[in-house]
RNA sequence: GCCUAGGUGGCGGAACUGGUAUACGCACAGGUUUCAAAAACCUGCGAUCGCAAGGUCAUGAGGGUUCAAAUCCCUCCCUAGGCACCA
């Protein structure tokens, strides 16, 4: 008899799996149907963690089910490899990015394999590689050819001292997280794309999708559509004038003053006419040196300077208001400005109070209030202070007021277009040449891809440009229209552009001549489910989303949505409860547990800790308990490893616990429910052994299979120990019989005045004459009672009966 | 400040549509086995009163609805994640 030694079975069934090309997923199978199976794809930091193990495990025991249902299940793997770390690694270890990428890349391969993951590696996609990267040079291209990727001026984080470009992620506390001086806004020339133009229906396709309510709740929250009207306020003396956005247009008549973003454009145009330009510039110079955030994290106190020597004209009452700079407007979202109407705004008010401005009400809720006024009303009423409208409900008097102050309704969004440039070396070029003569011109499809240059030094320029600049060799090309002197964009593209398409390059990954052959496309999209972590709710998903749409306008793929099904994995916290780090010395390795209890142990249990999408601290004794579960599933299958003809039959209850059993898990790991999967196993378990009867071999061969999802190793060798030279997990999944997951006994709850007295076992169709006559009969029950009559009896069938006295 | 989840034994967590609260596992205690330890196996394990039978109390706190509440409603407290003062 030999132990359980799973370091003895695993990676013998991993190689052999490889030979066999058990996971390698054709492009059609016959009487199948194609099931594409995703994980978010990796960041190549350098290890695995417990919390890739966390995301790859778990879902992988729902592909490998999948499978097993009888789908062709297509499960791929890659890296996303571009992005900020490697370049930092070249900088503080003089290691070139792409080394180090690739040497975190073969490190992190070889631990993804001892998982035993059902992986198609044929189709494994690397980012950082030009075959890859080309195709997302393409994309921006179309995405140009079609006006959705445009260059405008638009902030960046800048460090004065480093004269650097920097990432939020690099900005502490508004300082430089290399050398601790303030961080200011720079204004660079930089490319986005469009994805304003897709709001609505990026809003409206998320009814489509099985994903969890709260992350379409935070799509819908970022997407921010708003209802509202835009109004016009003339600037005095003045053709100017100040557009506004509003969806409170039935308060303008209290609009008692204007707030402009400190970067309106008003304010250069007008700055002639500012009498207190030096406040007004110092308050500016101030904005710059916070970041968005911090501008709007400032709830309680508010700042801002007077315009002085401009107003402007209320559209609705004709009087001339006072115009105010404050940075709570932010340039970015509406129209950078906004009309202040204290009376009915939290903001605005807070605002009027600390500078003192005119409070006016003008929707009242009953009388108008006396004395002074304490807060702000934001509910519906009765206009008041509005002339011709007064006395007119709020709601009926917003459209007059829009039509009588010359504005028009409105769809606004909170949606902002995406910034794709980096002032970065390690990214894919973006494809775009500039030319004295012809101006901006496109990298021709067949000069694809722009490679990126192998450059020694990788410190900042000094001008904010990328590393990628100073190669001289790069820059310096022929203008592909008039064949002058010209030079490359030295930006990279954000690395969210690689991953917005990737899903769709591993249906055809080592496609030389497309992103991808259609026909395939057509076989394996769109993902039918996606499994990562939550970090990810908006930018990912939703730009991936973005893509998709544009794609299908373009006739290029035939899905609206990438990922038909969501799920998110929870966050695993370090044994202490804190988010694991290096510097805490709190991180979970993968490996030493992999060592010590082996792969299956590991997936299992992180399937059997909790809830899937909780996550929590990590138990370090917990994983004991599947470990010894799995030694004694080894143990009973090897004990009693009958002979084939064997005839012998389950008991009747252990036959019916069975089939409990098959359903249950099934049902559960359909529901990402892994946990309770696990348990209905162990509860099976239990009773085998406490029968200390011997199985049938089918019986066996059953609860290896319904094992075979968690403990892919352990079930493989159970298996073919069994004579089986095919692999199990290409075997069909467990029927179960309805008839004998039904009971037909139950033991009927005996209440009384709602509290449990007795129990006993009743037929499951038992009438409730019947049940009420049992109870009564009961000795316990006539005790209770004690000569009192019942008032009432409530039954539920198949569960309890209640008496009230 | 706003949004979204959560709060159940010593711990991780179960609990269908409101119907046996604490499944399953960890830890712990006692036992079997052993020269001994480990492993394995068996038993016990929410709190409290009781010799026992059994009772009473417990799902963050307080109220409510109901024959019956971890589950539904209201108020409050705490924790985690997210955020954009969005006009």
């Amino acid at each position: 008899m030999s132990f359980y030694n799973p370091k003895k079975i695993e990676s013998k069934w991993q190689k052999w799996w490889e030979k066999k090309r058990i996971f390698q997923a054709e492009d059609s199978a016959r009487g199948k149907e194609n099931f594409y199976h995703l994980v978010m794809f990796p960041y190549p930091s350098g290890d695995l963690h417990i919390g890739h193990w966390y995301n790859f495990g778990p879902a992988d025991v729902y592909a490998r089910y999948k499978r097993m249902r009888g789908f062709n299940v297509m499960s791929p793997i890659g890296f996303d490899a571009f992005g900020l770390p490697a370049e930092n690694a070249a900088i503080k270890r003089k290691i070139h990015p792409q080394k180090w990428t690739m040497q975190n890349i073969k490190a992190m391969t070889k631990q993804l394999k001892s998982m035993g993951n059902s992986y198609d590696w044929s189709r494994l996609i690397i980012t950082c590689l030009p075959e890859y990267y080309q195709w997302n040079q393409w994309l921006f291209l179309k995405l140009y050819e079609k006006g959705l990727a445009y260059r405008k001026k638009a902030p960046a984080n800048w460090c004065p001292s480093c004269k650097t470009v920097l990432a939020n992620e690099q900005v502490i506390e508004g300082k430089c997280e290399r050398c601790d001086s303030e961080v200011t806004q720079k204004e660079i020339e930089q490319w986005l794309f469009k994805i304003t133009d897709y709001a609505e229906r990026l809003l409206d396709d998320l009814e489509m999708l099985d994903w969890p309510e709260r992350t379409k709740i935070m799509q819908r929250n970022w997407i921010g559509r708003s209802e509202g009207a835009e109004i016009d306020f003339p600037v005095t003396d003045s053709n100017l004038k100040i557009k506004v956005f509003t969806t409170r247009a039935d308060t303008l008549p209290g609009a008692t003053y204007l707030v402009l973003a400190p970067e309106h454009e008003l304010l250069n145009l007008l700055s002639a006419r500012i009498l207190n330009k030096n406040a007004v510039n110092e308050y500016i110079e101030k904005a710059k040196h916070k970041s968005e955030l911090e501008r709007l994290a400032e709830t309680k106190i508010k700042t801002g300077v007077e315009a002085k020597g401009i107003t402007a004209i209320n559209p609705y009452t004709k009087k001339e208001i006072p115009i105010w700079i404050s940075d709570y407007v932010i340039g970015g979202y509406g129209t950078g400005a906004i009309m202040a109407v204290p009376a009915h705004d939290e903001r605005d008010f807070a605002f009027a109070k600390e500078f003192s401005l005119p409070i006016l009400p003008v929707v009242v809720d009953g009388k108008l209030p006396e004395g002074e006024i304490k807060e702000a009303y934001f509910g519906d009423g009765v206009m008041v202070n509005s002339g011709e409208l007064d006395n007119l409900p709020n709601h009926i008097a917003k459209d007059r007021i829009i039509e009588l102050a010359g504005g028009k309704k409105k769809i606004n969004y909170k949606l902002r277009d995406w910034l794709i440039s980096r002032q970065r070396y390690w990214g894919a070029p973006i494809p775009i040449i500039y030319c004295s003569l012809c101006g901006t011109v496109p990298v021709p499809e067949k000069d694809l891809p722009v490679v990126l240059p192998k450059i020694k030094d990788f410190n900042p320029e000094g001008t904010g440009k990328s590393p990628l600049a100073k190669s001289k060799k790069f820059v310096n090309v022929a203008c592909p229209k008039c064949g002058g002197a010209a030079e490359r964009e030295t930006d990279t593209m954000d690395t969210f552009v690689d991953s917005s398409w990737y899903f769709i390059r591993y249906a055809d990954s080592q496609n030389k001549e497309s992103l991808a052959e259609e026909k395939k496309i057509k076989a394996w999209l769109p993902v039918k489910i996606y499994v990562g972590g939550a970090e990810h709710t908006v930018l990912h998903l939703l730009y991936s989303r973005f893509f998709t749409k544009f794609l299908y306008d373009q006739e290029l793929v035939n899905f609206k949505e990438p990922f038909l099904a969501l799920r998110h994995q929870g966050i695993i916290l370090g044994p202490d409860g804190q988010k694991m780090s290096k510097s805490r010395g709190n991180v979970v390795d993968p490996d030493d547990l992999v060592e010590k209890f082996g792969a299956d142990s590991v997936r299992m249990h992180l399937c059997f800790m909790g809830e899937y999408h909780h996550g929590g601290p990590w138990n370090p004794t917990g994983i004991l308990g599947v470990h010894r579960f799995l030694g004694r599933v080894w143990k009973l299958i090897n004990d009693q490893r009958p002979t084939t003809n064997d005839q012998r039959q389950e008991d009747k209850n252990l036959e019916k616990l069975f089939h409990q059993t098959i359903k249950k898990v099934g049902e559960d790991i359909e529901a990402f429910k892994f946990n309770t999967a696990v348990s209905a196993l162990m509860i099976l378990l239990n009773e085998i052994e406490k029968q200390k009867s011997h199985l049938s071999p089918a019986a066996c061969q059953i609860f290896i299979k319904l094992l075979a999802p968690f403990a892919p190793h352990l079930a493989e060798e159970l298996w073919q120990k069994f004579g089986n030279e095919t692999s199990i997990h290409l075997e069909k999944w467990p029927e179960y019989d309805e008839k004998l997951v039904m009971e037909e006994e139950f033991e009927l709850l005996i209440q009384i005045n709602g509290k449990l007295r007795d129990k006993v076992v009743a037929p499951k169709t038992i009438s409730q004459e019947e049940a009420e006559k049992l109870a009564l009969d009961r000795e316990r029950v006539q005790d209770q009672l004690s000569k009192k009559k019942p008032k009432k009896v409530i039954f539920v069938p198949g569960r309890l009966i209640n008496i009230v006295i």
